[in-house]
DNA sequence: TGACAATATGAGCATGAGCGCATATGGTCT
DNA sequence: AGACCATATGCGCTCATGCTCATATTGTCA
């Protein structure tokens, strides 16, 4: 079991910083609003409409992303414009996708191959 | 702007699964207990001495990350060794790490490379 | 069996986060 | 300026979560 060096010493303070990254990754509406992003970027109207969220919602959690530097800002007219500024983002989601397929996977086993 | 195909749909309950992974890594707490077993495997007591938290909250964190199938229990007399199931996990908080890198190399440029 | 050690768990408290309502702010157009 | 639209924000409610204290559970050993 070979030790990981660390790129960067896991003091308290650096593992604050990486929980509070993972917290904002935390809410289904937060990563919906990414999702919707993916394909380029978009107003809070179009958001709204894409999520089925309140508009309140979406702009509080669309500052929430933004000042955790996930999400950048374009005003253009009365519109504002969000897009991904971190497409790592989907690194980390698709990671997740792979290990909670396996798990189920391997959960599904115990139930034996061919059931239900 | 190349839109990610993703080997699974992002239905409404695939976000909530992946948003509660994100949740059980966004307590300090339990990533320092990661990093403690990165090592190797631990019983309680020794983990108590590593985070220098309360045995009521190891066991509790312990047990969230088990039952989310980061860890593994084993049972050896009278104490519990705990393992890393998923050794995925650090990939993610490396990954977090290097973002987190960035983005702070970011910012300190707009204070100026000779500020301070 | 009884004493003891390691771990887990129930109850209660305090804090924090998500959400909606109402309203504020900032921009456009006539 | 005034009406109107898009977005942001203060307030309050509710629910979830982390934490601790006390106690239960489980296993060991004399």
């Amino acid at each position: 079991m070979p030790k990981i060096s660390h790129p960067i010493p896991l003091t308290d303070e650096a593992l604050e910083l990486i929980a509070a990254r993972f917290r904002v990754l935390s809410e289904p509406t937060r990563l919906k609003l990414l999702v919707a992003l993916e394909e380029g970027e978009k107003n809070v109207t179009e958001l709204v409409d894409a999520t089925k969220a309140t508009q309140t919602n979406v702009s509080r959690q669309l500052g929430i992303l933004t000042n955790a530097g996930l999400l950048a800002r374009r005003k253009s007219g009365l519109s504002v414009y969000y897009r991904i500024a971190d497409r790592g983002i989907f690194d980390l989601c698709s990671h997740v996708c792979n290990s909670l397929q396996k798990r189920i996977r391997k959960e599904s086993q115990i139930f034996g191959p061919n059931s239900r």
